[in-house]
DNA sequence: TAGAGCCTGGACAACGTTGTCAACTCTGGG
DNA sequence: CCCAGAGTTGACAACGTTGTCCAGGCTCTA
């Protein structure tokens, strides 16, 4: 079907110019065959569709973005496309764009300020009409003159730094100090913390849920029981076998991502005594674990598609402030969270 | 820092020529500032910089790519940018475009053969440089006039339907006959299959890979003990407890791919009596469970890294046949498969 | 001091599309 | 038979960038 004309050297793509000569018709017309507008009769469209079909023809986008402005596509920014957490929240996002007839670019920060930038600026060359940012930086004010120029921005996760604009999160602070007054319910007075890096937002605030949930009771907390960093799982397993370990061992922890979860299940599979349970995040397989994982549960696909209908209807021209969702989590029960403390 | 005069719209941003026109230079200079070309005196640069600033420029990627012709973009079309199995695929292909200065655009094809097809044309549209396909249809003659056109494609993890091209696939067939031989090596002799709609080609290759085995072994298959289907839980849970009952029940189980095995462990969870299980596609925590899951593991993150290095040593003016390259499989085992079948 | 050669900067066209607007054809009524 | 009006069609400019090419000013040498 698709001829190749001796002077249609490999990789020249014929344009509208191309099929309009052709079918014998003006530029104009192709144009509106290919964009479905009125006023062609139903023979001038035929003569058109043949040339385009014999040339292979497809329209240039580039092209056309550049004539009218808008691109009908979203940018997203995670900060790791295959994270478990993220891939719904990503999938979710995508979903509601295709309802919006656009397109989806997004890519993954590594929690790395600077390639979230690089990452958001490349996105606003390519002219996106939108963009979703799940902050791997602090400082977001790099992105004021996109907004200023009309790029929507609503930011997912974590709130944007130093930069007044619209979020939507989960309660970290309540999720945690939920599942820790689980654990204080089961009895457990020493309970550990292990969470993300400290310059994370939902790790801090999900420290300060389980300051405040041993505050509530009453508990005090040493500072051994309590570690931020990295998820890499060899610091993570480091850092419960030490709290596990010791004079005065923790008898249930309190994982701060889906990650440190994970690893904790790893370690606590080998411990010598049963140890309670709490993470934050679900995951797949949880409840098949002995003992099941009580988990406080967000809703990543929910998070994603919230931030994406706030940004269409950003895009649709609602003007208001920016404004902060936070979406609930839910403590998800399955055994390992009501363990009682081992006699220590 | 951004300034807004009044004449600037909301919306609207500034060109090349604003900037020209504020730092008092020719456009093809600004031009030459952003894009580090050489030619101009440090004094100009900074002048050029300067204005760049104070209107908040950047540069048009649309216009630019009109006019160089290449984008530095490729497009991925996944299956579901949710699904675990395909999010290291994605983050691999991501890293890889990455390492050569190229954008991503991917998409969910929801294995809709109509969907991959609007999407893979879409980016195409957008003149992507190549494109990544894990196809959904069987029929992939509509990306003739693309490749025809200088698109660079190779497809992942399924071959393309009536298309030669590049193709990248693990050995679904080898995979699956060492993973039944495992179970009949254990004693198996009543083994079901289940698996994955009959239309995927790897679903059929793994099919294909367990009938070789049982007749390997001199085995009998009983039509009772094969179902093709949709993944869908309730299917899958269906066709399992259908095959563990009755008066001839297999007493192991052979999952087509991820999916499936984790609606088979659940299914197992319930039974009576312990069944063998070996799955194709390794998932996390598959050792955590009990019994751990003995897995038919392929390398996903590898799929994508060897499909995107084959489609920028394309991109690179690589002319040679279309090649099809097959990943081994590795049998991890982990105590599921190596249950002894109970007298029945 | 004049000429050659280099360095810097800018005018202009082109990329492929769409919006504007004017011109053409055809129909039907007066 | 002519004209109004509706329905088709096409010429042209513009979107923002980059490649080509030329002009002007400078330095260096004879």
């Amino acid at each position: 079907m698709v001829e190749k004309s001796p002077q249609q050297r490999y990789g020249t793509r014929p344009t509208m110019k191309d099929v309009a000569a052709r079918a014998g018709v003006g530029l104009k017309t192709v144009s509106r065959v290919v964009n479905g507008e009125p006023g062609v009769t139903p023979d001038t469209e035929r003569r058109v569709r043949d040339a385009i079909t014999a040339l292979g023809f497809r329209r240039n986008d580039s092209a056309r973005i550049l004539r009218k402005g808008r691109t009908a596509s979203i940018g997203l920014v995670l900060e790791d496309l295959a994270d478990p957490f993220y891939a719904p929240l990503n999938r979710a996002v995508e979903e509601v764009a295709r309802a919006h007839g656009a397109l989806l670019i997004n890519g993954s920060s590594a929690e790395d300020a600077e390639r979230e930038r690089e990452l958001a600026l490349a996105f606003c060359a390519r002219r996106v009409d939108g963009l979703i940012v799940i902050p791997a930086g602090s400082d977001h004010r790099y992105l004021e003159p996109e907004i200023a120029a009309g790029v929507a921005t609503v930011f997912v996760d974590r709130p944007a730094g130093l930069l007044d604009a619209d979020v939507v999160l989960s309660d970290s602070f309540g999720g945690a100090r939920e599942g820790v007054a689980h654990l204080v319910a089961h009895g457990h007075r020493r309970i550990g913390f292990l969470g993300d890096q400290p310059h994370i937002h939902t790790a801090t605030e999900r420290l300060r849920g389980y300051r405040a949930a041993m505050a509530d009771a009453g508990l005090p907390v040493d500072d051994a029981w309590v570690s931020l960093g990295t998820t890499a799982p060899e610091r993570v397993r480091r850092e419960a076998e030490r709290m596990l370990g010791g004079p005065r061992p923790v008898t249930a922890l309190f994982a701060g991502n889906n990650r440190v979860t994970v690893t904790v299940v790893r370690v606590l599979a080998t411990a010598r005594r049963p140890v309670a349970l709490v993470g934050f995040d679900d995951f797949e397989l949880a409840d098949l674990l002995s003992p099941g994982v009580t988990v406080v549960a967000q809703d990543a696909a929910r998070l994603g598609r919230t931030a994406a209908e706030r940004l269409f209807r950003r895009l649709d021209g609602v003007l208001e402030p920016p404004r902060r969702v936070e979406l609930p989590t839910r403590l998800v029960v399955r055994g390992s969270g009501e363990l009682p403390p081992a006699e220590g």
